[in-house]
RNA sequence: UGGGGGAUCGUCUAAUGGUAGGACGUCAGAUUCUGGUUCUGAUUGUGGGGGUUCAACUCCUCCUCCCCCAGCCA
């Protein structure tokens, strides 16, 4: 069997299509579907659910659509259908020949909706949304039924093609399933099937007036393209015997099994496309790509692989408890991609300038760096090495703490590549005191290859030549929301409560080694002891800019917290 | 409150009557020209009370807590 192979153990889910390949149910088949409504932009709570779809097809042997589930024209554009097809495709997923529309059902639908009513299970409605929604109920009273319930099946016939035909206004009629209006489930009491809409579809136009409700378009957009398992969130839990209604009312011939599984909640920051949104039109943020995003466009220009995307997925399981996954997780996914494949270069992000007393002045030579210690096939490249360098603030301390390995006054280190130095002095803004230069001497015999190569010091830092570093402006990204503040829920105050005022630091005045100036926007690479970065579509020949898209571990940092 | 779901290490997630396991995190050690990586070890958990059983995360029962539903959104 082609399932659980790869898996210890099977998730509720694939356990359950197991089973019903076991009872010969769906006659072995498995066909899954993505559905999203092109409203917004995919984020990584959609990978989950593309992962799972995607993926139990490929376990299964079966097949996966793509559907753009377009419903309601006012909320969709045809941007948001091109941006998840490329979303879809970059993290790695293949629909194939099939990309479905649910607007392409539209005649169909209709088709059966006037099957209903001719089996009296359905009818036109003129109470108002106000007037529904006070003959709904409560969740503790029963609902009373509309008085056009009883209408006749002819003029009920009569009314939809009118709405159909654009002859009414929106709101004047509404089609209604006949279920029950004392259902527990207020979901059963006489759900609203058609609405009408007087506005144009981004794909079929101005054909329809009425669309159809994701209650009613969903279960038989499913049967249509013979979906053996329809895969949807917890909250349509108690949409399920709806779904189930309708397929029975409307006797199709495929009846889809829905399983729902606890979305994707990640702390720190948001997965709404409601909060997004408000998140790009407010400002707080620099478009849907923005690096702080978890949206898949803001993940890739952050420097997340669809790889890592997916490898998070994974790890995170499906399973119907409601949940928050803390960012240590996809950090460690992109880590582990990006340790194995991304080059190692010299970039000094605050920029502290070294001196080299004995070193002669104008003297440049080549030393040897490795690309990537953990694949010997990237091979090396020559960084120059001068008299003045320039080495990261954090690595030089007047006042060196406890266990602190780094440069400090009369100590040494080693710099990566290159010469144990040794700090002798430092020099000072005469009027602030600040220091403007670090002086240092260095051992000519501790280079790789030297008589003393194999001398140990504590520390070893990274470091660029003064003489032919490029200028780069870094940026350097935090969650979005506050750690401090957990309570997910809450009004667009309460969001703007949350942010994190330090989601973005950027650093204009970097310094990176040469090799970076024919790098391609995107590209990983490791900032040698820093973390992962890529460059920024921002960046320009005269001016790089690398996003940071996640540090490497620190435990110096924690030692010195303590 | 009616209905529908859910509760297992700090965080995710396995174990459907038979050794509570894995991952992330954390801590400690080894290796290291990255305080990275890798390796080794450690750490901590079945919401509560009854019951059935040789044996309960699992079954029964009572309770507690959390999430979802009163759109002509999905």
């Amino acid at each position: 069997m082609a399932s659980s192979e790869h898996h210890s153990s099977a998730d509720f889910i694939r356990t359950k299509i197991l089973a019903d390949q076991e009872s010969q149910r769906f006659s072995q088949r498995v066909h899954t579907r993505f559905p999203p409504e092109p409203n917004g932009h995919l984020h990584i709570g959609h990978a989950k659910s593309m992962c799972l779809n995607f993926g139990i097809s490929q376990e299964f042997s079966g097949r996966c659509n793509l559907r753009l589930d377009d419903t309601n024209p006012t909320k969709e554009s045809m941007d948001y259908v091109q941006s998840i097809q490329d979303d879809v495709r970059w993290l790695g997923f293949d629909w194939e020949d099939r990309l479905y529309f649910a607007s392409d059902y539209f005649e169909q639908l209709y088709d059966y909706a006037v099957k209903l009513i001719q089996n009296n299970k359905a009818y036109v409605d003129s109470l108002t949304a106000e007037e529904i929604r006070d003959y709904r109920g409560t969740l503790t009273e029963p609902g009373k039924e509309s008085p056009d319930r009883q209408r006749s099946l002819d003029e009920n016939l009569e009314l939809f093609s009118k709405m159909r035909a654009g002859e009414c206004e929106e709101g004047a009629y509404v089609l209604r399933a006949k279920i029950d209006m004392a259902s527990p489930n207020i979901n059963m009491r006489d759900p609203a099937l058609y609405r009408i809409r007087q506005v144009t579809h981004h794909r079929t136009g101005d054909t329809w007036r009425i669309y159809p409700t994701y209650d009613f378009a969903h279960p038989l957009s499913d049967a249509l393209e013979g979906i053996t398992h329809s895969l949807c969130t917890l909250e349509f839990e108690d949409h399920r015997p709806l779904y189930d209604w309708v397929l029975r009312e409307c006797e199709v011939s495929c009846h889809s099994q829905q399983i729902e599984f606890a979305r994707l909640n990640l702390a720190h920051t948001v997965l709404s496309k409601r909060k997004l949104l408000q998140l790009v039109e407010e400002g707080h943020v620099n478009g849907w790509d923005d690096p702080r995003l978890p949206t898949l466009k803001g993940l890739r220009r952050r420097g997340y692989t669809p790889a890592a995307i997916r490898n998070f997925c994974e790890r995170v399981g499906v399973a119907k408890r409601d949940s928050v996954i803390e960012m240590g997780v996809l950090e460690h996914a992109i880590r582990e991609d990006l340790n194995r494949s991304a080059d190692r270069v010299m970039a000094v992000l605050h920029p502290v300038k070294i001196i080299i007393e004995n070193y002669p002045e104008g003297q440049v030579e080549k030393v040897e760096a490795v690309n990537n210690p953990e694949d010997e096939s990237r091979g090396t490249r020559q960084l120059s090495f001068s008299r003045e360098i320039y080495i990261d603030h954090d690595d030089f301390r007047e006042d060196p703490p406890k266990k602190y390995f780094r440069l400090s006054p009369g100590k040494e280190v080693r710099l990566k590549y290159g010469y144990i130095i040794c700090c002798v002095g430092v020099d000072r803004d005469e009027n602030t005191g600040e220091i403007t230069a670090i002086r240092c001497t260095y051992d000519p015999e501790t280079k790789r290859g030297g008589l003393q190569a194999g001398r140990k010091v504590k520390g070893t830092i990274h470091w660029v030549s003064a003489q032919d570093a490029l200028p780069a402006e870094v940026r350097v990204y935090e969650t979005l929301l506050l750690p401090s503040n957990l309570d997910a829920e809450g009004t667009s105050q309460g969001l703007e409560a949350k942010l994190n005022p330090d989601s973005l630091q950027v650093l204009e005045t970097c310094w990176v080694e040469p090799s970076l100036s024919d790098a391609t926007i995107g590209t990983p690479f490791q900032f040698e002891r820093q973390g992962y970065f890529c460059l920024d579509s921002d960046s320009r020949k005269q001016k790089l800019v690398f996003n940071r898209t996640v540090p490497l571990r620190d435990s110096w940092a924690k030692i010195e917290k303590k």
